[in-house]
DNA sequence: ATTGTTATGTACCGATCGGTATGGTATATA
DNA sequence: TATATACCATACCGATCGGTACATAACAAT
């Protein structure tokens, strides 16, 4: 709310509170799922406050995947920042395992469950989905190329392919984690990944 | 078509000709995505012989599923068959990555993305898909055991852990395969996961 | 107090959803 | 040929979909 209100009546609402409450119903229905009656109840609000404010259902969703990427998958930023690349894929590795089995959260990862299939209509969502994903995985094989420039990741595979590599397995991890599995199936999992990881010094 | 048609006038179209037609809708946009007139079009009928037929949507879907197991996933038992654990875990990589690259099939997996998420209405459509999943990994498991017992997989991993680490690196490569990425990527990534898979001997 | 502006609640829009009633049509049996 | 049976096409069902018109309510500026 760090805005100077101007005329008119005000908001009945916080605009980043009813977004928090619709970014949770899109995570767990998926963005065809959630219906409009679905997401003005979550969100307390009726449906004119909700087209005024964002636009339509797709700007809404936008928005709400947006703040997603800030908050709950937040381990993926950090974890670039790490010193040696062992530490970034372990950091990418602990976090999605965690991130994944806080039942605070709905099951999943919102970026991959939310708008892998549906109708004609959601074609520009999924796309815009591919792109998010697709970036995150750039992010990481340029951090890649760091180390291998810095001299802590061999230079056996492209950073690339190691990239590539990481991605597939934490997506791999955020379908297992719809299917109700443990917390400590899914660190398992995770310490398995890390320990087998290429290219990495595993003595 | 093996069955002695009875009085009355017979159908006008193939059982298992529009599940195919179907199986493809279902498979590219999802349970819920697919509407009932996408179906009936694809399928080359009109609703009342879908529902005469099958039932209703949940059991056009279900019986779609039934014949997506049998038919283009259909890497996985044979995998099961090979000799050595390293030879299935071999077959079923390599299955995967060329299964998701033919581009005579909608991309991805159908018992993963067409019901990961959805309204209400679809609880027990997606139950069924998580239990379809589980079930795969369990056989799997069960191979991996027989593998242990035999000698060619070490015990240092519970064979329950490492069938759900390589079911989880297929459903992620099934995600990738949603992304537009070449057979050549996806075929990288099976050959990194093999060649780095726990408990195999990599000499 | 008046005016201009913005937000809210209700009621509604056409389109589509999954699913079905109905009446005509094609076939096997008798 | 008569009859029973099953399929097919059309037209329809109530419910819900995403989205909006409209009148009213609450504020700021004057």
């Amino acid at each position: 709310m760090s805005k100077t209100s101007c005329v008119g009546r005000p908001k009945g609402f916080d605009v980043d509170d009813v977004l928090e409450k619709a970014l949770a119903v899109f995570w767990a229905k998926g963005y065809e799922g959630a219906s409009l009656s679905d997401l003005t109840k979550a969100m307390g609000i009726n449906k004119p406050s909700l087209y005024s404010t964002f636009g339509n259902k797709e700007g809404l969703f936008l928005k709400a995947v947006d703040l997603y990427e800030q908050r709950p998958c937040g381990y993926f930023r950090p974890a670039l920042e790490e010193a040696t690349a062992k530490a970034v894929i372990a950091a990418m590795l602990n976090g999605a395992a965690k991130s994944l089995a806080d039942h605070n959260n709905p099951q999943g990862c919102m970026l991959i469950q939310s708008a892998l299939t549906g109708s004609d209509d959601c074609e520009s969502v999924k796309q815009a989905l591919i792109i998010r994903r697709r970036n995150h995985q750039n992010e990481l094989k340029i951090r890649l190329e760091l180390a291998q420039q810095q001299g802590d990741l061999t230079t056996e595979y492209s950073a690339e392919s190691l990239a590539q590599y990481l991605a597939t397995i934490i997506q791999g991890m955020t379908i297992q984690a719809t299917n109700c599995i443990s917390a400590a199936e899914l660190q398992n999992i995770a310490d398995l990944a890390l320990s087998h990881f290429p290219g990495l010094d595993h003595s």
